[in-house]
DNA sequence: TGTCAAAGTAATTACTTACTCACATAATGG
DNA sequence: CCATTATGTGAGTAAGTAATTACTTTGACA
């Protein structure tokens, strides 16, 4: 077996530069995440880093590309795979609960990031991703409407709002409790209110301007 | 009209620092608060904070224990005012975003605190404000019930964390349109699929241990 | 009015951060 | 095998951080 080279090419190492960001904001707040710290994990000097990274801004555009590649594809597949709308809204929270129990340290990156004041790139990328996600639910539940399966009147942004802070409430817990078993089971007992909501949501809102 | 004294009793430049960091906090992340932006904002220099604090986790207890004051006293006075347990729910909800409404701050501090990873004072604030709130809501919830206005099947727990992941989903929303007023117009939106969750879950889960 | 402690300043401390640079080493292709 | 280039090192830099210190100002009160 062929002892692994001192030297990396450049894409093998910002591979590796953003998985050892996921772990390490699995365990540490994602703002004290110092270029120090990563380029120790990857067992390389802090300056040796900058050979692969023009700024510190890249190296989070390469997770959150990494995330929003890896979480769209999965709900898709799962999503995917269902015939009936609510059973594929239902795998697609279940896989994104997964997603985050198997890298916690992504909902707190992605929040670090969406409230950085300025706008840098990896923020951007951070939103983008924020909004395809949504749009990916509102299509589905808007099928569901259109199939019968929900009332014709349900407000569907509100639905999609409500879906997504199921998925922050859950990681709130998971925070608190800091116990991935529990919030996977959690996750189950969330989504049966959560669906009785979207099936008996009251018909179109009457009255008040 | 007497002018301004140039010194102030230590207890009042406390409350003018806890100020200081809630309004910074609405455009800043929190992390990035700096003691010299908290002693600009106060018009005093940097050194001088530390003649009201003993270090900057001092402050960060200061504005913990601020929000949980008020946070805490709002949404009792509130659903004290309501006889029906759904009603109660309602309006400590929409106390609640109106809080977030004129602090936006606040929710990005409580996250950054809960996210610390040594386990300071402040942190612990945070973590007993969270779990003080959701006893009010498990209280409520399980008066609901016992009144009967909701099933008896009814899972507090998950309806507890759906209601806090409620807020935070308006939170996460609020943080990519940057709307307050939308804000509050998307939670009674939101509100409405909640509610019909609530009274429509299903009954006690039979089936798999 | 003079005294004195509390409150404020300006400069400085020790430390951390992202980023750079001169130089060394490893991989690669003619 | 040698030359070239990519990758890595170790020691910097400048900018910022929380906290300290010697000294001044303020305000209250005997």
């Amino acid at each position: 077996m062929t002892p692994r080279p001192r030297h990396l090419p450049s894409e093998e190492r910002r591979a590796e530069a953003v998985e050892a960001v996921i772990r390490l904001a699995a365990s540490t707040n994602p703002e004290e995440i110092t270029t120090s710290a990563i380029a120790a994990r990857m067992k390389l000097t802090q300056g040796a880093l900058f050979r692969h990274f023009p700024t510190k801004d890249a190296i989070w555009q390469g997770v959150m590309e990494w995330v929003s590649d890896r979480l769209l594809a999965r709900i898709d597949r799962l999503a995917g795979a269902e015939a009936d709308p609510l059973a594929a809204l239902e795998a697609m929270f279940l896989g994104h609960v997964d997603f985050i129990a198997e890298h916690p340290g992504v909902p707190r990156m992605m929040a670090g990031q969406l409230q950085n004041a300025g706008e840098t790139p990896a923020k951007r990328l951070a939103r983008t991703l924020v909004e395809n996600y949504g749009n990916r639910l509102r299509r589905i539940l808007a099928a569901a409407r259109a199939e019968g399966v929900v009332p014709p009147g349900l407000d569907i942004d509100a639905a999609a709002t409500l879906f997504l802070g199921m998925v922050q409430g859950l990681v709130m817990q998971h925070l608190i409790h800091g116990d991935s078993a529990r919030m996977r089971a959690d996750a189950s007992r969330v989504w049966v209110i959560y669906r009785a909501g979207l099936l008996a949501a009251e018909h179109a809102q009457e009255g008040r301007a």
